[in-house]
DNA sequence: GCCCCCCGGG
C-alpha cells in the first residue's frame, strides 16, 4: 500500500516535471521569438529551480535555452550553455553561427561551422547558409564563399532564394561581379532583395553602368522598387553624372511616394550634386521640410566641389542658425577646401569651430587638420596637433608625413616614419607613398638600405608601387644595381608602365644611355605602350650620353607612331640633344617645326647650346625669346654676354650687362633695397 | 532568415 503511493508519487512528479519542461520548451521558443532576454532569463531560472537542468534528458531544453540566449545575442550566456550541451544540436549550431555573425564575429562563427561539418552529425540548413555566407562575406573570404557555395549547390539549398541572395551579396562584397552573375543569372525566383543586391553591388564596385542596366531589366520584370532600389540606383546615376535618368529616378521616387524617407530625399539631392547641377540640388533642399546633418553636408560639400566657397561658408552658417550640428563629416570637407585653397585663417577658425563641437579629437577631423596646416605652410601647427592625437591610428601618422613632403622636410619624414614604427602603428599604401619619395630625396645610401629591409621583412616590397619606389630611391643613391635586382625581382607581367620609366630614368640621370635604351626597347617589346614620360626619360637620356642618332631615331619613331604623347618636353630635350652635339641649325630648324608655342625652357637648351659653341647669331635669336618669356632670369642676360666675350664682342657683352642693369637686376643686395625703397 | 540605409577622405 505504502510501496504504491510512492510510486503513485512519483509517477505524478514524472508526469508534472515533463509537463513543465514541454511548457517551458515552447516558452523558450517565443523568446527567442520575441528576442526577449529578459523572459529567457525568467524561464532559465525556473526550470533551474523546478530541477530540470541538469538531468539527462533535458539536453533539448538546453539546446533551446542557447537558442534563445544567441538570438537575444547574450555571447557570454550562449557560449557557456552552448560548451557544456552533452549533445550539440543543429539548433544550437544554427542559433551560435547566426549570433557571431550578427555580432560582427565572422571569423567565430566560421570556426563553429567548422566545428559543425567536422562533428559530421548535422548538416547545414537554408537557414544556417545565409549566415555562413554573411561571415564570407563580412571577412571579403572569396575562396572560402566559393566552397561553400559548393555545398549549396551539392544540398539543393542554392535554389533558396535567401541563400542566393546570400551569395550574391558574398560575390558583389568580394568584388567578384562575374561570380554574382552567374548565381543570379541561373537564380529562378528573384525578389526585390535580388535586384537590389545586384545594384547595389555593380554601383559599389564601380560599375554604375549594369547598375543601371540590371535596373532597367528589373523594370521590364515588372517588379516596382522600393526604397533600397532608389537607394542604390542614384548614387549609381550621381557617379555616371547621368542627369537624365537622375531626373527619372527622382520623378519616380516622388510617384511611388518614397518621399517621406529623408534618407531618399537627401540621396537625391546627392544625386544632383554629382551631377554638378547644383541649382537643380538647391531646389529640391529648398523643399525639404526638415533636413539633417547629411543634407547641410551634402549642399556644403557641393558647393565646395564646384568651387562656390561663398556659398559653402553661407551654408555652413544657415546650417547652424537652424540648429543642426556639424558633423566630422562636414569639418574635414570644408578642412580639405582650405588645404586645397589654401586658406590659413578660415581654416583656423574651423579649428575652433571643431573644438566648440567638441569635434577636435574625432580621428577624421584630426587628420583634417594637420592635412590643412601643413597644406597652409603652416607645418608647426599642424605638428601640434599631430602632437596631441592618440598616434594608434595610421591616418594622422599619414598626413603628418605628407605634410613633412609638402614642407620639403624629407628628413623629419623619416625621422617620423621610424617613430611609427617603434609605435608599432602600421603603415599602409598611403604611408609608403608619402614616405618612399622622402628617402629619394635624402638620397641616403645607408637609409636607403635600411628602408629596402624593413620593406622586405614587412612584405610590402611584392606590391609594385611600393617595389618602383625602392628603385627610383637606389636610383637617386646611384646605386644602379640595386635598382636593377628590385625590378628584376618583379615579376614579368608585373611590370608596369611606371617601374619602367623609374629604372630608364635612374640609367639616364647617371649618363647610361645606351642602358636606357636598351631598357626602353625590351619595354616596348614585352608590349608595354610607351607613354610622354617614358619618352622624355629616354631622350633625356640620350642626351646626357650624347647619343644623337639615337635620340634622333627615336624621336622619329615617336613622330610615326605615337605623335599622340608628343609634348613640348620633348622637343626640349631633342633641342639639348642636338644642341650639346653642335647641330644647332638642326635645333633651331626643329623648333620651327614644332606644332607647340616654344617655352622657355626650348629657348634655354638651345642658348646654352649656344653657349658652348659660341654661335652668336641663333644665340642673341634665342636670347630676344627668352628676354621676353622670363626676363627676370638673369641667368639668360649672363649667357648671352658670354657668348659675346668668348668670341670677343666686348662691346655687345658690355651692352647686355647695362641692359640688365637697366632693368634692376645683378645688383648688390644693399643697392636693390634702395632700389626697392625709391620705386 | 537575405538586400538598400544618404555626406568625405588621409
Amino acid at each position: 500500500m505504502n510501496g504504491l503511493s510512492k510510486k503513485l508519487t512519483h509517477l505524478k512528479r514524472v508526469v508534472k516535471t515533463t509537463a513543465t519542461a514541454e511548457k517551458c520548451k515552447s516558452l523558450l521558443e517565443n523568446c527567442a521569438k520575441t528576442k526577449s532576454l529578459r523572459s529567457t532569463k525568467g524561464v532559465h531560472a525556473h526550470t533551474i529551480t523546478l530541477g530540470l537542468l541538469p538531468s539527462l534528458s533535458s539536453n533539448h531544453l538546453l539546446s533551446l535555452l542557447t537558442a534563445a540566449y544567441a538570438l537575444c545575442g547574450h555571447t557570454s550566456y550562449a557560449r557557456t550553455l552552448f560548451d557544456e550541451l552533452p549533445r550539440r544540436t543543429l539548433l544550437s549550431y544554427r542559433s551560435m553561427i547566426r549570433m557571431y555573425t550578427e555580432k560582427g564575429l565572422p571569423n567565430v562563427a566560421l570556426k563553429i561551422f567548422g566545428e559543425m561539418l567536422r562533428s559530421d552529425k548535422h548538416k547545414p540548413d537554408r537557414h544556417t547558409f545565409p549566415y555562413v555566407i554573411r561571415a564570407c562575406s563580412d571577412l571579403l573570404l572569396l575562396q572560402q564563399g566559393i566552397v561553400i557555395h559548393g555545398l549549396t549547390v551539392v544540398s539543393g539549398f542554392i535554389w533558396d532564394t535567401f541563400v542566393g541572395n546570400s551569395l550574391l551579396t558574398m560575390y558583389m562584397s568580394c568584388g567578384d561581379k562575374k561570380g554574382a552573375r552567374r548565381v543570379f543569372d541561373a537564380m529562378q525566383a528573384r525578389t526585390i532583395v535580388t535586384w537590389n543586391t545586384m545594384i547595389s553591388g555593380y554601383c559599389r564596385n564601380d560599375s554604375p553602368k549594369e547598375a543601371l542596366m540590371i535596373f532597367k531589366r528589373m523594370a521590364d520584370a515588372g517588379v516596382d522598387a522600393d526604397c533600397a532600389t532608389v537607394l542604390s540606383l542614384l548614387p549609381a546615376c550621381g557617379r555616371l553624372k547621368d542627369f537624365e535618368m537622375g531626373r527619372e529616378v527622382h520623378s519616380l521616387v516622388e510617384e511611388l511616394s518614397f518621399w517621406d524617407s529623408l534618407s531618399v530625399r537627401n540621396a537625391v539631392v546627392d544625386m544632383y550634386v554629382k551631377c554638378g547641377r547644383m541649382d537643380e540640388a538647391r531646389l529640391v533642399f529648398e523643399k525639404m521640410v526638415n533636413r539633417d546633418v547629411v543634407t547641410w553636408t551634402t549642399m556644403i560639400h557641393g558647393f565646395i566641389s564646384a568651387g562656390d566657397i561663398k556659398n559653402a561658408l553661407w551654408f555652413s552658417q544657415r546650417m547652424q542658425l537652424e540648429g543642426v550640428k556639424p558633423n566630422a563629416v562636414t569639418l574635414s570637407s570644408l578642412l580639405a577646401a582650405c588645404a586645397s585653397l589654401p586658406h590659413l585663417r578660415l581654416g583656423k577658425c574651423l579649428h575652433a569651430w571643431a573644438i566648440r563641437q567638441d569635434l577636435q579629437s574625432d580621428v577624421n577631423v584630426e587628420t583634417g587638420l594637420i592635412d590643412m596646416y601643413a597644406k597652409c605652410n603652416s607645418f608647426r601647427l599642424g605638428y601640434q596637433v599631430f602632437a596631441k592625437t592618440s598616434k594608434k591610428r595610421t591616418v594622422p601618422w599619414n598626413a603628418i608625413l605628407s605634410g613633412c613632403l609638402h614642407n620639403e622636410l624629407a628628413r623629419e619624414a623619416i625621422e617620423l616614419f621610424k617613430l611609427m614604427l617603434s609605435e608599432a602603428v602600421k603603415p599602409n599604401d598611403a604611408t609608403l607613398k608619402s614616405v618612399l619619395p622622402a628617402f629619394a630625396i635624402e638620397a641616403d645610401l645607408r637609409q636607403a638600405l635600411s628602408i629596402h629591409s624593413y620593406l622586405v621583412r614587412s612584405g610590402f616590397v611584392t606590391r609594385t608601387e611600393v617595389a618602383t619606389g625602392l628603385v627610383d630611391i637606389y636610383s637617386k643613391c646611384g646605386n644602379l644595381d640595386n635598382s636593377h635586382k628590385i625590378f628584376n625581382g618583379i615579376p614579368k607581367k608585373e611590370r608596369d608602365i611606371i617601374l619602367w620609366s623609374t629604372l630608364i630614368a635612374g640609367y639616364g640621370m647617371h649618363g647610361h644611355g645606351e642602358m636606357s635604351l636598351s631598357l626602353f626597347n625590351q619595354m616596348v617589346q614585352s608590349g608595354i605602350k610607351p607613354n610622354e614620360v617614358t619618352f622624355t626619360s629616354v631622350l633625356h637620356a640620350c642626351g646626357h650620353a650624347g647619343l644623337v642618332d639615337e635620340g634622333l631615331c627615336l624621336f622619329n619613331f615617336m613622330l610615326r607612331n605615337h605623335s599622340d604623347s608628343l609634348r613640348v618636353d620633348h622637343y626640349t630635350c631633342m633641342v639639348d640633344l642636338l644642341g650639346r652635339a653642335g647641330r644647332l641649325e638642326e635645333a633651331y630648324e626643329l623648333i620651327k617645326t614644332m606644332i607647340f608655342e616654344p617655352s622657355h625652357a626650348i629657348w634655354g637648351a638651345l642658348l646654352g647650346a649656344c653657349m658652348i659653341h659660341e654661335n652668336v647669331e641663333l644665340g642673341e635669336l634665342a636670347a630676344r625669346w627668352l628676354f621676353k618669356l622670363e626676363p627676370e632670369n638673369t641667368g639668360n642676360y649672363v649667357l648671352l654676354g658670354k657668348i659675346y666675350s668668348a668670341v670677343g664682342r666686348w662691346k655687345d657683352a658690355e651692352n647686355v650687362r647695362v641692359l640688365m642693369d637697366e632693368i634692376g637686376l645683378v645688383k648688390s643686395p644693399a643697392q636693390s633695397v634702395i632700389g626697392a625703397a625709391t620705386r
